[in-house]
DNA sequence: TGAAAATTGTGGAAATTCCAACAATTGCAT
DNA sequence: ATGCAATTGTTGGAATTTCCACAATTTTCA
């Protein structure tokens, strides 16, 4: 059946929710299952971005609720946070905002509850939800679809039929990764949102900080020429430097 | 000198921040000191309860007070244990389940996430989507609308029309008051919700704990004659007990 | 200073894991 | 049914880790 891949994936899960860690051996033994298998199961939740490989096991990737995470971030939260300033500058005259996900995103709706008022916000990531939410003076619409764990947002068709019945001035997106091809992420399913995204918004944002820089292990969610304004923390290399420009991308370094 | 060992003790536990494992191969390069020395440090930090050993390396081990704080948020959390796991008895066999938000409907995510499978649950509340989400067998699907801060779910108009187009086997509801006209919600953004997702479910079932027996200061959401089942943690009182049974509603006292 | 204690390095055998290629099996569609 | 694609098992050799005993070095303190 191919329903058990999945339940060992979910066991699989499972089991690293109730340790810090788990062993290539050890699952195969307790579901009776070659090593290979579980090595290979691995290999897919990695790529789902659900856990992360050690040497003879995994572990599970620390999702925003861990502490260790917000430490982690934190190491690179003074540049978010400098993109994200900008990245509000630049959209301070919106009425209608779509945000998408990640943790510039998050960045982002953190400045806008801030400093935004009479300002509706659509997103699809809960985060950017609770941070916009704290601001009543801004209505925060969420965006409907399958709950997509490791980003902690909606995905799928309900998500792309929702955005098209809509209409914004701005649109925000961070991204995985940033190539001369265009911003991409890593998850096609959040990829695809935001090209949904991209398509109902007057004028699109793009955030990334330098470390995604020409990181091309990602899917696609939109080309250049559909992109108003990059905003990110340091010089970008020349070559893509030279895409902006001759696609017309704003380029703002903060 | 006796301050390196400490020293290589931080920077393994400061490597360990940046990164969810790390190997003693990679460290042993790193700091210039032979593998053994490494594995005998991760032995002390172990026995500190500072990381745990993983097959050729470390892992942090998990922070206990984030385990903790959801299960402090309530005294009564054994009491909503009991009425969730005897609610996702009720609605085993449903394949398309509606779940409103509230703490026992979160205790109620976290059961059916455990046991059950191939099955789509449709929710407003941040919570519950997170809650069930853990289990991939298991497909949630959040609801659009307004974010309401207070609850952490959607409302309004579009979480309303986002309902009419579907339809459930069961609709798992919890209240903040029970009285004999029937369970209500103190919010009347999430009572119109709660009232949109009953027109759409084959049954209903309403799950709170005795402290809300004959609590009206709510909007009530529904009718006894609308609800199929009504489970809570200890008998009601006489004339709600009388009301549940005129109306045919099914008690069950976990 | 000198000896005990703590720390670290070394070396080799045993156990474990990884990887890649190939075979067997299963589910699904034409 | 037949063929194709996806999934899983198997195998063997290379690479890595572990474990243990013992030696070398440094620290402590009497």
């Amino acid at each position: 059946m191919r329903q058990e891949k999945r339940e060992r994936h979910t066991k699989i899960l499972t089991a690293l929710s109730g340790a810090s860690s788990v062993r290539v051996a050890e699952l195969a033994r307790q579901f009776g299952v070659s090593t290979e298998t579980i090595r290979r199961d691995f290999d897919e939740l990695t790529r789902g971005g659900q856990l992360s490989r050690t040497y003879g096991g995994a572990v599970r990737t620390l999702d925003s609720r861990h502490h260790g995470e917000a430490e982690r971030q934190s190491i690179l939260l003074a540049e978010r946070q400098r993109i994200a300033k900008a990245t509000v500058d630049e959209v301070a005259d919106a009425r209608i905002l779509l945000i998408g996900c990640g943790a510039t995103a998050v960045q982002v709706a953190r400045q806008v509850a801030a400093r935004l008022k009479d300002i509706t916000v659509v997103t699809h990531s809960f985060a950017v939800a609770a941070a916009v939410g704290v601001n009543h003076l801004v209505e925060v619409m969420m965006i409907p679809g399958l709950y997509h764990p490791a980003k902690a947002s909606t995905t799928g068709g309900h998500a792309i039929v929702f955005l098209q019945s809509l209409y914004a001035d701005y649109v925000i997106l961070g991204a995985s990764g940033v190539t001369q091809d265009g911003p991409g992420d890593s998850l096609p399913e959040i990829a695809a949102v935001n090209t949904a995204m991209m398509s109902r918004a007057a004028r699109c944002v793009i955030a990334a900080d330098q470390s995604k820089f020409n990181l091309s292990s990602s899917t696609r969610y939109a080309d250049w020429p559909q992109v108003s304004t990059f905003v990110t923390d340091a010089a970008p290399p020349a070559e893509l430097q030279k895409t902006l420009e001759s696609n017309r991308v704003k380029l703002l370094v903060a």
